[in-house]
DNA sequence: TTGTATGCGTTATCAA
DNA sequence: TTGATAACGCATACAA
């Protein structure tokens, strides 16, 4: 038998408009039949059903998150910041592994606009035109996180000011004669954005940019390692490396040590992202910090103050230096 | 104008049981209503309702996912596996971070039943005998993975088994004097097996268990860190060590190479897990690996047989030892 | 092969 | 302060 809005109004005495009522705190009862109901609830174990519930007209406070690669450490802490921000709000999510698919990503927007999502957040994800399309008209708030669309609002850290700044560390250190070890060139949000910043330090500082010294990547642990060795092999010229994501700095790590570089003494290193990996790493690597966990909390309240009418707009987060190990300052 | 079944059913100058029925696959049609309800479905690019359709009473195809520490390589890799199971099966996942809390845990509890989940997974998590009874009580079909409970089926590696092995290991590499860094002391799960496992191996091919050899930690990269400084300060007398994690294993690796001990040349380092952690380590660490990845998606597909009426029954997943560069023979 | 009508559990409107 | 009752969008048993 199963317990609901009606064999509570029945136990109760009541009609199920006033069970309703009480369950939503509306006002028209009297304290008396209240207490009753809420009461009988209890005994019962009553729990309204959500499915019903939305069907009826109330908000599904279920929102969607779409994001590539959901195994890394950069995926699982906006995730679990996401996740905390919508307890708190009493919002539910329903996490979609695109796995960067286009079709995967199709796939998953039918669902989500099936379980009546009321918005979307995106993680690190670019966007292709007919994604974008079927985005718009689902009609409902969409916010980015950690990537980028001129159509949708984003929090997400100034990519180039953020590289900027941690080159500009670098040479405050003494360091000019820096390897940077990019990600994906062809990414436009966390690519390119990253080796301008590079770029303009080094120019705003009086040095030369020496194209050798810039290696593309794709943010991973294996091309850290393999474009370090390569750096290696040509013998390049550097006293430091700047690697755009942790797991190359890590790879890139690995393969000094292989080497026989000591770190910090004879190369030196700082890394982008910050996440735990970075602090365990041995050395542990100074690091322009992300605030990932703070990205996914703030962005899924941005999201849902969306819903609720508010207007949101774009935001950059801050960024900060973390200074650990991992570099010497050249006198 | 929302676009339902009426309004499709309306322009294709047809029922609503007949759009339906297309729509379901069902039989009772032509095949020239079929085309025409299909095209006009396309046309005006309906979507079903899934809230209507699960309180019509059809399948919700919803599962939830109980999970502590939800930012962390095991929790991710394994929510992965699970993730990429449920999208194959068709079924959205509802992920909950308890963060080991039991308040949390118990309003995750509620919700979901709310939701009307068909079924739910727990992962690496101890349950309460209150959490047993309510989760009893919620008449689904429930499957621990990482974790077991004498109430519901599992899937998780012999975490006694792996650990003798991995002792057994170390061992055959001529090692006897073994440190253990273990995990809480308190986990019946994760914890004590392991250390078991450890000590019976060491009984099993002669040698002594030497007590002051087993550190108690919690599995994290600061517990790895703490109790390799304590035992490297004790001078404790050892030629390798065998860390119950990852994380821990790359905190004693960090203090051992601050004490200037070379890995593996004096000293070896045996770690348990396997996650991305321990190949990116510098050495790459030799491993007890849990296959995570496949413990979601197996766990998921176990978790989908039982709601479709499928006895299943626990399971034990294979471990396997990897290889890698942290461990030295001594002759 | 197709349509009508009822129910799913809840909210909301309108009376009483 | 309450209670009928009509939606909500869909599935389905029953008719036709």
């Amino acid at each position: 038998m199963k317990i609901t809005i009606n064999s509570v109004a029945e136990k109760a005495g009541v009609s199920v408009a006033t069970v309703s009522r009480v369950l939503n705190q509306k006002e028209g009862y009297s304290e008396d039949t209240r207490l009753k109901v809420l009461k009988i609830m209890k005994e019962m174990g009553y729990q309204p059903n959500a499915l019903a519930q939305g069907l009826a007209g109330k908000r599904t406070q279920t929102i969607g998150v779409l994001i590539p690669k959901l195994s890394s450490m950069v995926a699982s802490t906006i995730l679990n910041g996401l996740e905390d921000a919508a307890h708190k709000k009493e919002h539910s999510v329903i996490i979609c592994n695109t796995d960067n698919d286009g079709k995967r990503t199709t796939k998953y927007l039918q669902v989500l606009r099936q379980r009546q999502i009321e918005g979307l957040i995106i993680v690190s994800q670019q966007l292709s035109e007919e994604e974008v399309i079927f985005l718009k008209k689902m009609k409902i708030p969409i916010l980015l996180i950690s990537t980028a669309n001129e159509n949708f609002k984003h929090i997400k850290v100034n990519d180039y000011a953020a590289s900027y700044d941690a080159t500009k560390y670098l040479i405050e250190k003494g360091h000019e004669k820096i390897l940077f070890l990019s990600g994906t060139k062809s990414d436009p949000i966390a690519g390119l954005p990253r080796v301008f910043g590079y770029q303009q330090a080094l120019k705003d500082h009086g040095f030369k940019v020496k194209p050798e010294l810039i290696i593309y990547g794709d943010f991973d642990y294996e091309s850290g390692k393999v474009n370090m060795k390569r750096a290696l092999e040509k013998k390049l010229d550097f006293t430091s490396v700047f690697a755009a994501s942790d797991e190359m700095a890590v790879g890139a790590l690995n393969i000094a040590y292989n080497h026989g570089l000591k770190i910090p003494a004879e190369l030196s290193i700082i890394s982008y992202d910050g996440t735990k990996l970075s602090e365990m790493s041995t050395p542990p690597l100074t690091v322009l910090n992300q605030p990932f966990y703070k990205m996914g909390f703030d962005g899924l309240n941005m999201l849902i103050d969306n819903i609720n009418g508010q207007k949101v707009v774009s935001r950059d987060i801050p960024y900060s230096i973390i200074e650990r190990e991992s570099i010497k300052r050249l006198s």
